[in-house]
DNA sequence: AGACCACTCTTACACATTTG
DNA sequence: CAAATGTGTAAGAGTGGTCT
């Protein structure tokens, strides 16, 4: 179990009447605008309203999808503006999505799985099943529909400065002890992006906190993202040359079906963004940051949601989307999505 | 717990071969 | 000669086993 985050001792009235500030995040991403008190208050009774009331409650299944449905960024897809085909979920998507968050039952027709492809086993209402049989041929299809995301996001990052290769093979990197007929390739290697000029080599991967029973798998109950630090390993374990220094580096950007991004993630965006924001001008960067970080979230996010719905109904998607890939918006056409700098505002309640 | 392995099936992709 | 088809390999995530 996490400690929650927020404070661990209550400030008296008088030191905050003196002027003392909450602890200030390690993890602030840039365009995060740095919280007052309120926001370590409220996250604290959130955090144990739903550790102390609201879990207790659940099945061991639930409480493991809530844990994957939490984190940064895992809601984005809520808050996407659907103003381009790579932040817009279409209306069946959206109710399945909706559903699944919910834990409401989806309409299935089958309520076997296969029968070709597939195992023959029941399948739940929720889709617990479809998102977590390794039979039906799924999980290898919608893997892309996030791989794909990943690249655009590169791609809208590094520009023109840089290179975004999708299904790079192993041996055409500058790793170490791979041999040149080695058939090994890559999700996406960018290039561009590190500071020290380095090919970073990533792997997206979209794991589950259940197993096709619908059962949790160990330590998604009571841990955020415990599968997250699964596929991490085994992601590492596939790929041991990258893990030995040189200018590459191996990326395993990690999420689970309910939305939850792994640390890795979030910190590419972060590097993705500041890049980014190097080609806008010095008094917009820290607007550019704010705007490009929430359009790739959103993007992300909703490819996330977009593979998982796919997933869930157990049949393949009509039609991949937006299979070609404009080079997307300018920055002006994504600055109205930045957080407003300073205070809120609004005018104060009576 | 964690690391590791061999296995499940289907898909995606690159390359080779055949066909019109 | 180009298009269509076939073939081989790796990847995708999960399962279940063993060993430490």
């Amino acid at each position: 179990m996490r400690p929650p985050t927020g404070w661990q001792e209550c400030p008296s009235w008088r030191a905050i009447a003196d002027g003392a500030r909450p602890p200030v995040a390690t993890d602030r991403s840039l365009g995060d605008w740095p919280h007052g008190w309120q926001h370590s208050a409220s996250r604290t009774r959130n955090l144990h309203f739903r550790e102390r009331t609201l879990l207790p409650d659940m099945s061991p299944s639930a409480c493991a999808l809530l844990r994957s449905q939490a984190g940064p960024h895992a809601g984005a897809w809520l808050t996407a503006i659907p103003a381009d085909p790579a932040t817009t979920l279409s209306p069946q998507a959206m109710q399945l999505a909706l559903r699944r968050r919910l834990r409401l039952p989806l309409p299935l027709r089958l309520n076997r799985c296969g029968p070709s492809p597939g195992c023959g086993g029941l399948v739940d209402v929720f889709g617990d099943h479809a998102l977590a049989c390794p039979r039906t041929g799924l999980l290898a299809r919608r893997a892309k529909i996030v791989e794909r995301a990943w690249v655009r996001v590169a791609r809208e990052a590094v520009g023109a400065d840089g290179q975004v290769v999708p299904q790079q093979w192993l041996c055409a990197t500058t790793a170490p002890g791979v041999a040149p007929d080695d058939r090994r390739r890559l999700d996406l290697v960018i290039y561009g992006a590190s500071p020290m000029g380095g090919a970073l080599c990533c792997d997206a991967t979209l794991v589950s906190p259940l197993t096709r029973t619908g059962q949790p798998q160990p330590g998604t109950v009571a841990d955020d993202g415990a599968m997250l630090r699964v596929a991490e390993r085994r992601k590492r374990a596939a790929y041991p040359e990258l893990s030995s220094g040189g200018p590459q580096r191996l990326l395993v950007l990690g999420s689970e079906i309910g939305g939850r991004w792994n640390e890795t993630a979030q910190h590419l965006v972060r590097d993705l963004a500041r890049v980014r924001a190097q080609r806008a001008p010095p008094a917009l960067r820290a607007a550019a940051t704010s705007a490009w970080t929430r359009r790739w979230w959103a993007t992300l996010a909703v490819a996330l949601q977009q593979a998982v719905s796919s997933t869930a109904l157990g049949s393949p998607w009509p039609a991949p989307p937006h299979a070609s890939q404009p080079p997307g918006p300018e920055l002006d056409r994504v600055l109205d999505l930045a957080e407003a700098a300073g205070p809120s505002r609004l005018p104060l309640r009576p």
